[in-house]
DNA sequence: TCCAATAATTTGTAAATGCAAATAATTGAC
DNA sequence: GTCAATTATTTGCATTTACAAATTATTGGA
């Protein structure tokens, strides 16, 4: 990074992000709602019974805040928690409630609203370029620390 | 949003957003910094000496999170603050101090190797359609509630 | 001049967040 | 079959964050 913020990629990724962050989270909050609820339930909209790091990885959530998260949305009836008795017993699995499913319904229109907006005056070929781009931005950045880069953090050297 | 995440804009945003502020920030920590004072310090290090209003816009940093963040920079001798004397006396300047300036010298080429990374296999003109299409995204967003459609939270009828 | 309205910043406070450590369960080597 | 290493999730705890209310200062009338 040298020249304007303008220029900086991270910067405009983030500036944009955060504007529409801003503006859905106010929108739905009268729904009784937020936006990290809003990810897990459309996470689980596109497929339920989830583990919790599936979930934590499709929503970008952090997992100790997802448990909490969760947590939360268990009180409020939204999901229901289960120990996966068949398969890997170590791993939980959160599938949505009927009232889950009523909130996300609601929340949905708002959700299609929002990609209608942010994409005003996009012709439909540069909108598919935008998504590509930020499908291999976020596949360039598998590599580097703190990611998914599971083998990185597991790798070893062999018995000193 | 209806069909597979994967082709929700939103989603894609917050998710290589997301990523890439994970990995830098992970990274400059032990620089001894956070991603949001980098943010404060690159907004300083285009162009020192800003109000806080303008600062948070900028960083897209909520005020009220600023100010502390603004406070515990203070005290680590990164920035100062004074009030305006000339001009709007309700203003506060902030402005980078020489410490500040030596680890802005320090966090540059981190946030310039991401850029790389993040753009890595991308065709300069490539990279420049996206930077202009996330542009587009911020300013098509500038209308909706919440965001910097300052005239609608002080639009008032005439006098009841 | 004095005041009401507006604007910039900070503060109160409760909730969300993230790292590291703890817990729970699985797996593979022997 | 047992045990060390690995993996999934949760918990402890200190920090960060955001909304709303309070504070400080400006501005434009009457």
């Amino acid at each position: 990074m040298m020249g304007p913020l303008e220029a900086y990629l991270p910067y405009l990724l983030n500036r944009a992000g955060a504007r529409l962050a801003a503006a859905f989270q106010a929108e739905v909050r009268p729904l009784g709602a937020s936006l990290q609820i809003w990810r897990v339930l459309a996470a689980l909209r596109e497929r339920d019974r989830r583990r919790m790091g599936d979930l934590a990885l499709t929503t970008a959530i952090e997992v100790s805040t997802l448990t909490r998260l969760v947590d939360t949305m268990e009180r409020r009836g939204l999901v229901a928690r289960r120990r996966a008795e068949r398969g890997d017993g170590r791993t939980i699995i959160v599938r949505t409630t009927p009232e889950g499913r009523r909130l996300t319904a609601r929340l949905v229109p708002v959700a299609r609203r929002y990609e209608t907006v942010a994409l005003a005056g996009f012709a439909p070929a540069d909108a598919e370029q935008l998504k590509d781009a930020l499908r291999r931005l976020y596949a360039n950045l598998d590599a580097l620390p703190a990611n998914g880069d599971a083998a990185a953090s597991t790798r070893k050297e062999k018995r000193p």
